[in-house]
RNA sequence: GGGGGUGUAGCUCAGUUGGUUAGAGCGAUCGCCUGUCACGCGAUAGGUCGAGGGUUCGAGUCCCUUCACUCCCGCCA
């Protein structure tokens, strides 16, 4: 393509376009001023090209004033570099444009940040500024990355026979999940829209309606506060939904397509072609956490029972295990060797992060078997023979021990185990190890009011017979519930839906829903799947982690083109704002702020 | 809602035990420089040390309050 604007882009030039007449147009990237002889290097979305011109062309002044960022066209002729003057970090560097003529196409103030620099600035001044922000390189590069893996994504699905379709955004609160964004309705006073926290519902009436395969890249929004894998306000999901299938089905279409993705996308290897599975159950035994970093090699054991022993010693974690604390523990192996300093900072950060401590010893064995460390003389050689063998510790080896209830001990542990890891550079960063989470329980039991909760999705179909379910002990029952995990981060989680209206009104009584509560919350769904609903099922991978794994970052924001920030600010837009009294008028709002 | 970290020039940062006129690099402005690609050299301008209060003869530095950003906990069916 060739206009006034260009004849071609700034990465396009080669030998083959020596002493042709060309015109460019991009932004200054930079300059490099000799006093008689200036080179420039426009940049566009392609690439950079180096033009250079000297005093003796009557545009030489005017251009070494010309500010960084300025955008410009220019004339000129493509001619050869001299060997020494070849430089191979951009494609076009075996040539320059010597510049004819130029214009300047938008001028530029007095930088905020500077474009052309790898150094990292300060969040607040990015986001003011996020259209600078955008074109340097490496989070340029990132979200064109996004648009391809969008790209890809979306034919894979098409070739797998799902349909794209759009879900509404102004739609209904629903009681479960998180914090809605609401919306007021002027035509109907005093009553609100919610956006969707996922189209989790209209999913699921798609598959009713006949539809079978159906896939959305899909914005879900959630008001609950920001992490740094988790935006505030709005992500996306590739949400997906199939008819007349079971558990399997789902993960190998998920599992083909993220493998595609994923070796198309990174050069990262993966540690598994086959996601294993590992149970709910088990991720919180050994990892302490339903999303597991596999890639850590580190396992949690647990060593409750041996604290019964009389030969351990140990009083203040005998105490605790006789009131119903649990004991667990990470070995880690030849650790003898460690400084000191290593054991005390990990146990110093145990406490920072609100736990007891981490106790610790090492297992050493002169003539016999001993336990080094502060808490080592608690522990006979036969009680380390024992814990050896149920751990498979072994000598030189050290035995990190956390002792408390089972949900902090889980969160602590999983931490550690987190932590050690990292002290001990066990991490490869240099693969993806994906896999699934699955039997996560139906219901789970709230600590503090002890009331029984949907654990998961309210909608998921519970395993087993329907007729042999024992709704009495609801905390038993297990659910067709599965997430996918990659690098202990969560990435996405899905169900077989439960189809049956029957079954759905026992399962929300469980939770203590009446089933004129269901009727009115839920109306759309359970009215529908009382008029012949096929057997469903799906997940929901979200594109943004997806994405920020890929582009090897730590930080959503960095794959986010426009995002808030952590008080869920848009500072380039200054959104939220104020609004007008006629606005909230005729919307019935009156605002009221707390004291 | 709670905890941690950060806040000094347009940008990135240094600033010792509380002690003279708060520094550097990049950027800006001006000058020199014809082969650079983070060009080089010289000069100049640029500061409410986030804000407010306190301690002190003296505060960027210590204390209190507060604000902003960020990380984490809570929250995230």
């Amino acid at each position: 393509m060739s206009n006034k604007y260009r004849t071609h882009n700034c990465d396009e030039l080669r030998k083959k376009h020596v002493d042709k007449n060309v015109i460019l147009s991009g932004w200054i990237n930079k300059k490099r001023d000799h006093g008689n002889l200036l080179f420039i290097d426009l940049r566009d979305n392609y690439g950079i090209t180096q033009f250079i011109i000297d005093k003796e062309n009557s545009n030489f002044k005017e251009l070494e004033k010309m500010q960084l960022e300025t955008v410009i066209k220019i004339e000129g002729k493509v001619i050869n570099r001299s060997k020494e003057t070849i430089n191979n970090e951009i494609k076009t560097g075996e040539v320059e444009v010597i510049i004819e003529n130029f214009k300047v196409l938008g001028t530029c103030k007095e930088l905020p940040l500077p474009v052309f620099s790898d150094q990292e600035y300060a969040e607040d001044i990015r986001l003011k500024y996020r259209f600078l922000d955008l074109r340097r390189k490496k989070i340029h590069e990132n979200i064109i990355l996004r648009s391809n893996v969008i790209s890809f994504i979306r034919n894979e699905m098409n070739n797998l026979g799902f349909l794209e379709f759009q879900t509404p955004i102004l739609t209904s609160s629903s009681p479960e999940g998180a914090r809605d964004f609401l919306v007021p309705s002027r035509l109907n006073p005093g009553k609100f829209y919610a956006l969707p926290q996922a189209p989790q519902q209209f999913k699921q009436l798609i598959m009713v309606s006949g539809f079978d395969k159906y896939f959305q890249i899909a914005p879900c929004f959630r008001d609950e506060d920001a992490r740094s894998d988790r935006s505030p306000g709005e992500f996306y999901q590739l949400d997906l939904e199939m008819s007349f299938v079971e558990q399997e089905d789902i993960f190998k279409v998920v599992e083909r397509l993220l493998v595609n993705t994923f070796k198309k996308f990174s050069n990262k290897k993966l540690l598994f072609d086959n996601f294993p599975k590992i149970t709910y159950k088990d991720a919180m035994q050994k990892f302490g956490s339903d999303k597991p970093d596999l890639r850590n090699p580190l396992i949690i054991k647990d060593l409750t029972n041996i604290f019964l022993r009389d030969d351990i010693t140990f009083e203040i974690f005998k105490k605790l295990v006789k009131s119903g604390s649990l004991v667990r523990c990470i070995v880690t192996k030849n650790t003898k060797d460690k400084p000191r300093s290593f054991f005390d900072n990990i146990d110093k950060w145990a406490k920072e992060q609100g736990a007891s401590g981490l106790a610790y010893f090492t297992i050493e064995k002169d003539k016999e078997l001993s336990a080094k460390g502060p808490v080592g003389k608690f522990f006979s050689k036969e009680s380390l023979n024992e814990i050896m063998k149920s751990t498979g510790a072994e000598v030189g080896d050290s035995i990190f021990l956390a002792c408390s209830k089972q949900k902090e001990l889980e969160k602590i542990t999983s931490l550690a185990r987190d932590k050690i890891a990292k002290d001990l550079d066990l991490i490869d960063d240099d693969v993806f190890a994906f896999c699934w989470v699955v039997d996560y329980p139906m219901f789970e039991k709230d600590l503090l009011t002890n009331k029984i909760e949907f654990s998961h999705n309210p909608f998921s179909m519970p395993q087993g017979e329907i007729d042999q379910i024992n709704f009495d002990k609801p905390l038993d029952i297990l659910a067709y519930q599965y997430d996918i995990v990659c690098n202990g981060i969560e990435l996405s989680s899905g169900a077989i839906r439960n189809h049956m209206p029957d079954l759905m009104y026992k399962l929300f009584s469980v939770a203590g829903y009446k089933k004129e509560v269901v009727d009115e919350k839920f109306s759309g769904m359970i009215n529908a799947l009382s008029y012949g609903a096929p057997p469903h099922g799906g997940i929901a991978p979200g594109i943004d982690r997806i994405v920020m794994l890929l582009a090897n970052e730590k930080n959503i924001r960095e794959v986010t083109m426009f995002p808030m920030n952590q008080n869920a600010q848009d500072l380039m837009m200054n959104a939220p704002s104020d609004v007008s009294d006629k606005q909230l008028k005729e919307l019935n709002i009156s605002l009221k702020f707390k004291e």
